[in-house]
RNA sequence: UCCUCCUUAGCUCAGUUGGUUAGAGCGGCUGACUGUUAAUCAGUAGGUCCUUGGUUCGAGCCCAAGAGGAGGAGCCA
């Protein structure tokens, strides 16, 4: 008596029909009665479950008793074609182990609709909910998708340091890392504490950014990119920001802003068109959802596509691609700027846009995804290439629904405009010494865009908080898990 | 960090101008019934009303502080 073991994914897709077949997982629901019980099983492969069918007298009251939603079982017998309606096969279970029992007085993923913030609480559970599998399923195909379409290109993917001596990446507030006992550290003659006695001989942090690391790699092997994970020690608490998050930085040796703009397009077009294709299932069911959910929202506030729709769009249409002084225009020529419904008016040149500008141009102006380039120096970072008037060629690609997706930038190559602008900035050169270096030998036109994993990933599933698209969510005041 | 809102059964929520014993649906349990699909029907158990302090004859309800959560803003990806 050997029976093959097979995954949900494997069952539902056509293997191991009239065969002797062995599913492993847990149990969604229960449905009893005289002389059938019925077993809904999910293994987390797929989004489908595999039902169970079973002779209630020869399983036995006591087995039956333990089979509560939960539990994690091993059931043996034949896959047959399904006597019911609702799935086309079906195990005639022959025998079932319990491999874990789950008390249903105190488990607490119930069968039943639970809120998003309650899931949240109970993380070590929620992957076993429908929307949370479709959710981790989809984020591991666009981790896929994310290296297959720079492989396919070329790309060498390179892991810059995690923890880093600079603090000059200029993305905010940093996470120190430290070995110093914090009761009792060494203190240096001014008075202050000594990193010199700390374990790399200085202060150090949590990376914001591989970025600057990574042009040296782009400055020597051509097309890099890094994806790794990234701390931001800001006091965000937004639904689009994470302490503790995964950015996807390329960097393109002999690229302009316009050939960065290029890749930026296809890139998030690829990953769009990746998830439509391999992840039918679990995206049919986050439409369905996501529908549902926008059909509790006030009718003005509905987006006017459903999620598998906004996916196509936004493969099949060209991005709109504006300067930032085209988009100055348009916002102070727009309606709620006249009628002042903006919170912030737009009144010059050379502020820098808000959410709700950023929401007008992309969801009421143009309707479509949106990249803003060509920004003024003052709000944009040192490194960004001078266009020789007061702009720079940074570029950010704006989404529906979620904002800034990518930010990029043409890098500048010119030593001396480098060194200018980290000196208007404050910006020490002795920390960064090795960039400039690379400025003063063999420097080269060079570009490059980080995109926020997590909002990729909100984009895709439909998920409005960024705190349901990742494992186990660190925001401020929460490391839970 | 700022603004707004929320916290009542395992979950989602209702709870009147402050007034006896705090309710519903779902979930759990018990039973019945059925090739069932988050089954159905009947019954049943289940409460530190977020915490602390205050006002009051009396607080789930009013006031203050704190904790946790959500939405928005800023910062950004």
């Amino acid at each position: 008596m050997t029976y093959t073991k097979y995954s949900i994914s494997q069952l539902t897709s056509g293997a191991g029909l009239n065969q002797k077949v062995r599913v492993q997982g847990w149990v969604k629901s229960k449905r009893e009665s005289k002389n059938v019980v019925f077993i809904s099983l999910n293994d987390g492969s797929t989004i489908k479950n595999v039902q169970i069918v079973g002779d209630p007298e020869k399983l036995g009251e006591t087995l039956l008793r333990t089979i509560n939603s939960g539990a994690s079982i091993s059931a043996s017998g034949i896959l047959q074609t399904s006597h019911g309606k609702g799935q086309t096969v079906e195990l005639a279970a022959e025998n079932i182990i319990v491999d874990g029992e789950a008390d249903p007085e105190i488990y607490p993923l119930q069968p039943k609709k639970h809120s998003l913030e309650f899931l949240r609480e109970i993380a070590h559970f929620r992957p076993r909910s429908q929307t949370f599998g479709a959710v981790f399923r989809l984020r591991h195909a666009m981790i896929f998708a994310v290296h297959q379409f720079f492989n396919d290109r070329g790309f060498y993917n390179i892991h810059t340091p995690i923890i880093t001596g600079s603090d000059a990446e200029g993305a905010g507030e940093m996470f120190r890392v430290t070995t110093l006992d914090p009761l009792n550290p060494p203190v240096n003659e001014a008075g202050g504490v000594d990193y010199s006695k700390d374990f790399f001989g200085k202060e150090t942090n949590l990376t914001v950014s591989g970025q600057l690391e990574v042009e040296a790699f782009a400055q020597s092997m051509g097309l890099v990119y890094t994806f790794g994970p990234t701390f931001r020690a800001e006091n965000s608490n937004t639904s689009r920001h994470l302490a503790e998050f995964w950015m996807i930085e390329p960097e393109m040796a002999w690229y302009d802003n316009n050939d960065n703009m290029d890749l930026a397009e296809a890139f998030l077009k690829y990953l769009v068109n990746y998830a439509l294709d391999k992840c039918a299932d679990d995206l049919e069911f986050l439409d369905k959802r996501d529908t549902q959910e926008e059909q509790q929202k006030p009718q003005h506030q509905r987006q006017e596509l459903s999620l598998i729709d906004r996916l196509k769009f936004v493969s099949e249409h060209q991005f709109e691609r504006i300067t930032y002084t085209e988009a100055i225009e348009i916002l102070k020529n727009s309606k709620p700027n006249k009628k002042k419904k903006f919170q912030f008016l737009i009144d010059a040149w050379g502020s820098d846009l808000k959410s709700e500008h950023e929401r007008y141009l992309v969801e009421k102006h143009f309707k479509k995804p949106v990249i803003i380039y060509n920004y003024p120096k003052d709000i944009k970072a040192f490194y960004m290439r001078s266009n020789g008037d007061n702009t720079v060629a940074a570029m950010d690609v704006l989404f529906p629904g979620i904002g800034e997706v990518i930010g990029g930038s043409q890098r500048e190559e010119r030593l001396e405009y480098l060194q200018k602008r980290m000196k208007e900035m404050h910006i020490p050169e002795e920390e960064l010494w090795w960039y400039l270096d690379l400025r003063k030998f063999g420097t080269i036109t060079h570009s490059g865009f980080g995109l926020g994993f997590e909002r990729l990933v909100q984009f895709v599933t439909g998920m409005n908080n960024i705190r349901d698209v990742i494992p186990f969510p660190r925001t401020p005041g929460s490391a839970e898990f």
